[in-house]
Parts: structure tokens; sequence; C-alpha cells
DNA sequence: CGTGTTAAACTAATGCCATTAGTTTTTTTC
DNA sequence: GAAAAAAACTAATGGCATTAGTTTAACACG
């Protein structure tokens, strides 16, 4: 008995993170982790810090999925169609793993919010949308207008606050994504008239 | 001993909103509660469902709420007046009540969600932009792309999102309600001129 | 090799929370 | 003032998290 399980803390956080996507990040125990593994509670502590710990190490695994997947979905690309494929990477991101997408909107402590990949899905958006030709207060408050309505609309969805009337929700993505590019546009039309 | 406590649901259930804004709807317990009223938590049963009803319970009464605050702000308003009393008025709420708030996002199972002040709400926020003269596609989809921007932007900046860059969360709000009157004008106008 | 160290598993104990069944006590009602 | 209803209680069970202390497997080095 007491054969080695061969866990590692990457194995732990990623079977966490699965297990999230499939009952919901609220959801994600240890109990149901050792139970996974074949292996008791106490074991899980040699390798992640309780479930503070596991719920930070998921966070992490998400932010980082995350910044990988909208930088590979805008390379090569400027303007309109840097914005629609940042968007729906965004939401394809959201609804393909719901429990990962959760735990990115977890709050985390300011030291490990620094070396999360927080700050770099920013950068990548602020890039996304560098092709309107904003101004530095404009971009900033577009990053901030994007973040909300791909946040937003992501979320209600999820929640089922679209499914109740009509018309489906994919078309209202696609006409939300046009008045974006729109109200975008107009504001670099602007400064370049000024 | 055994004195009553003179407990009714709707008292457990304002006790348990009220513990929501103070530790976050996640951490509201029966244990908790029934340690408020200097009761056994078995007694609480006589009044709520156990932690799903009270959850529950929580839901409908902040749903409730926010549904009075949102027709209260934009009674007599139309137009710019009404979108912009309406945004304000959930944020406000949102910032004086985050454990409410919270619950307020709280799936409800169908039969409940009809019942609830819910669709009360969606009707409000239609009749705020009916001003704006949209065609009936383009006003769901308005109020798609509203409860989203209201939602995300509150949902980030409650979750700090907004707080480690400048300009302050403010500047953007007002900037974030700007650009959306002017896309629901321009909708309007459109409209008119076809 | 084998021996000693380290890391990974274990057992055991404690505590919080939720739930259910069955009981007592208070209040209401007639 | 006695019966019925409502509101509290006790007791038992089970899931989950955490910590302390123990055993055992793997590895590393002489």
């Amino acid at each position: 008995m007491a054969r080695r399980a061969g866990l590692t803390p990457d194995a732990v956080i990623i079977a966490g993170a699965n297990l999230a996507d499939a009952v919901g990040f609220e959801h994600v125990t240890l109990t149901a982790l050792a139970r996974h593994f074949d292996v008791k509670v106490a074991s899980l502590y040699s390798h992640v810090a309780g479930s503070e710990g596991l719920a930070t190490g998921i966070v992490l695994l998400a932010l980082g999925e995350i910044s990988e997947a909208m930088s590979r979905a805008v390379a090569g690309k400027s303007g309109r169609d840097a914005l629609t494929a940042y968007a729906h990477a965004h939401r394809d991101y959201a609804r393909a793993h719901p429990g990962r997408y959760d735990a990115s909107r977890h709050p985390l402590d300011h030291d490990t919010a620094l070396v999360s990949a927080g700050p770099r899905i920013a950068e990548t958006l602020r890039a996304t949308i560098r092709g309107y030709g904003l101004g530095p207060a404009d971009e900033t408050h577009s990053i901030r207008l994007l973040g909300s309505v791909l946040h937003g609309f992501v979320s209600l969805e999820a929640s089922g606050g679209f499914s109740h009337s009509a018309p489906d929700a994919d078309e209202s993505w696609r006409w939300t994504i046009d008045r974006l590019d729109a109200t975008l546009r107009g504001l670099g039309t602007e400064r370049q008239e000024s």
C-alpha cells in the first residue's frame, strides 16, 4: 500500500481546472480531486496549498491560456478583423471552458495579480485596437468598454439571460461587434478631423 | 429556555442579504445566521428551505429591489436622461449592495425566474430606451448590449479590474455612457433616414 | 550495493457547515 | 382550559478542509 501516485502541482491544478469545466469552479473540491487520483485528501497538500492554493493555481492557468488564445487569435490582424477575432476568441474560450473562464474572474491578491497573465491580456487588447488610431485616453476607455461588453455578454449568456427570447444570442453578438467597431471607427475619425 | 425568537421567512432572508453585503454572497451560511439570531441552525428550517432556499430568497429580494430602484430612477425621464439615470442607478445599487447584486446574477430555475422581478427589470430597460425610436430587432440587441456593458463594467470594477491604472473608473463610466447614447442615437437616426 | 535522506504518501483528530428525524415547548384558537 | 399548530430544540449523520505526526517509496552518494 501507499504506492506513489506520481502527482505534481501541475497535474493537480490541471485536473482541478478540468473538474471546474465539468461541474463549475465553485464546486471544485479537494475531496473530489483526491477521489479522482485515488489518494487521500491530505496527500494533496504536498502539491497545492490547500483549496485556496488550488483555486489560485486554476486562476493562473486560465489566465495563461486566455492570454495565449487571444494573442494567437489577433496575430497578423488589425482594425475590424482584429477586433472580431479577439471577441470571438474570448467568447469561444468562455464557452469551451466555463469553469476556467469563471476562475479567470476570481480576484487575486495584488502580488499574485502582477505575475499573472492578466496584464498581458490587457496589453493584447490594447494592441488589438491600436489600428483604430485612438488617443491615449480614448484607448484606455475603449479597452474598459470592450472588456466590459465581452465579459458582460458572455457572462449573461452563460447564466441563461438571453435564452428566453428571440432573436438568438449569436445574432446579438454579431450586431454588438458591429456597433463596437463603428464606435471605435467614429472615435478615430473625430480625432483625425480635429 | 427555548424562548421564541420571533423569526419569519422575510426576517431570515433580509438578514441573509445584509450578511451577503457584508461578507459576500458565497459566504452566507445558515450557521452564521443562526448565530446572529441566537438560535440553533435546525430552527431556521422552519422559515427557509435550507441554504438553497435561503439563497433563492436573497436572489428574489435583490431582483425586487433592483427592479424598484431602476423604475424609480427613470420615472418621468426619456432619451439620454433616462439612459444616464438607469445606468447610474444600476452602478449605485451594485456598489451599495455588492452581496445582493452578486445574488441577483445567480441563475434561478425556470419557474422561479418567471415569477421573479427579472422580467420587469428587462421591461424597464426596454422602456428606458424607447425614446430612441429603434426598430424591434435593434431594440432587443440594444437591451442586450446595455445589459452586458452595465453588468460587465460593474463586475470588473468590483473585482478590482480598473483599480490598477489611470484614469479612474468614474471617468470611464461617464465616457461609456456617452458612447452608448451616441450609438443608440445613431441607430434611431439611421432608421428615420431610410 | 546498501544506507541515509527527502519527498510523497498515509493515519488520526478537529472543526465547520448542512440536513433530517424526532421531541419539547410555546402560542393560538375555540 | 384543552387541542392543535407553529417554532423552537436535541441528536445523529455526512461532506469538506486543515493540521500534526508517521510511514514508506525513491533517489543519490559513498
